[in-house]
DNA sequence: GTTAAATTCAAACACTTGTTTAAGTCAATC
DNA sequence: GATTGACTTAAACAAGTGTTTGAATTTAAC
């Protein structure tokens, strides 16, 4: 709010595209740096400092380029919330072209929101920072932070009339219910991968997506298609 | 490790057995104070000034009592750790009692692991922390944190005989995986249930037990059920 | 009622935090 | 080649951190 100079602190550059990257930019060093470091300690227990130097970067370049801590850890969860939800809205638009403006298989509308996360998880600790991201807009955080969440959910609801659609036996609360399970599920798959290695004494890994993907698909199909079960029934 | 007079730091007291609760206990305070505000916002994020106000005693009882704030960190994940163990062993204990040596019914050996859970996600906050201790214990954390999250798997162990026995169609490492679903579903209840209502547009809450329990086996217990599909298959 | 231990308290400690500043560097423009 | 603006750098800043101290107070035992 007091900035004399013109610092960028949230722009998107001075014209650039940024398309192809001839040399490392500072920027998404910093970024990078933040989701693995925020992922696998903490946001608030990682200083500006350690992450920097992480970077390889020097330690006003965080406020220089994004104005604040809190603002960083924004972008970063930006940054990955929108890769994660282009690519979950592309494959259920192709779902629904191949089912010719139809219903899509409930399988397919289930990959759609489930296998770009699984992806991730094998590529970047990117998601392993969203309930951190929780606890922050809900706590001390600035508003915006609440506000990306909000989005978040609406990009989650862009699910619920094709699943409504492929389970015609579920009133529509309990198909909250159910969808808010299987984010669950996938969710195993990047907040406690530690517990499931030791649990089976280092059988189970992250090792062939495909086969996860289907176990995870097999396990919240299943559990979608249960029978309905009226409260108090 | 330089403590020069005589403070319990991590004792069990001097000898009253604590039965019934005649005033406030200091270190009861400070763990009901630090179980919900390091839920609420995070650990690192939470300062002890903060804390020890929020539980009406003296900034220097946290060293005094617990030695430092790592260790309180510890001390409320133990705390809540063994009463949920405990209610989860008798529930399975009970229910193989009942099977007279045989095996139960599935849907006991679930409602025993998941049921506990779901009861603390009504009354406390405690399970929102597991997530943060997970990052706690593998990043800077002492290795006694490690050691902590190791017993809970071994108790998560306990009933991985009784499920393999209850779903013989399931190989071993299956079994192993949808165990890590199940309790990413219980996880949902209580690390993201303000997404689930504001997905709903506030139709879904935690209101009755008893019905968001139901909920939560039918849903897991499809899942388990679920044909198994050899990979690649 | 005295003694001794356990606990509480306010104050200070050494240190780290996020942030700012002002001088410096570098590349491009005219 | 001077000028402008974007960016980097090292140093400093004020505020907050966990922890320690030593005296005051409470508690229990004899």
């Amino acid at each position: 709010m007091t900035q004399s100079v013109g610092a960028p602190v949230a722009g998107v550059g001075v014209g650039m595209g940024n398309a192809g990257s001839p040399k490392p930019d500072t920027k998404e060093l910093i970024l990078d740096a933040a989701e693995r470091l925020f992922a696998e300690k903490s946001y608030a227990s990682v200083s500006l400092r350690e992450l920097t130097a992480a970077a390889g970067v020097n330690l006003a370049a965080v406020n220089y380029h994004f104005g604040s801590k809190d603002a960083l850890l924004i972008a970063v969860f930006r940054r990955g919330a929108v890769a994660l939800n282009k690519e979950r809205a592309r494959l259920l638009r192709d779902a629904e072209e191949r089912a010719g403006g139809g219903t899509p298989p409930l399988r397919e509308i289930v990959e759609a929101l489930v296998v770009p996360s699984i992806r991730y998880s094998f590529t970047s600790t990117r998601l392993a920072l969203y309930n951190q991201f929780v606890a922050f807009a809900r706590g001390d955080g600035p508003p915006e932070a609440r506000e990306m969440l909000d989005k978040d959910v609406g990009h989650l609801q862009r699910f619920v009339l094709p699943l409504a659609r492929a389970l015609p036996h579920l009133p529509q609360q309990e198909l909250y219910w159910r969808l808010h399970f299987m984010m669950g599920v996938q969710h195993s798959l990047y907040t406690d991968m530690k517990r499931l290695e030791t649990l089976s004494g280092g059988q189970c890994h992250l090792d062939n997506l495909d086969a996860v993907a289907a176990r995870v698909v097999d396990f919240v199909i299943a559990g979608l298609e249960a029978p309905y079960r009226a409260p108090g029934g």
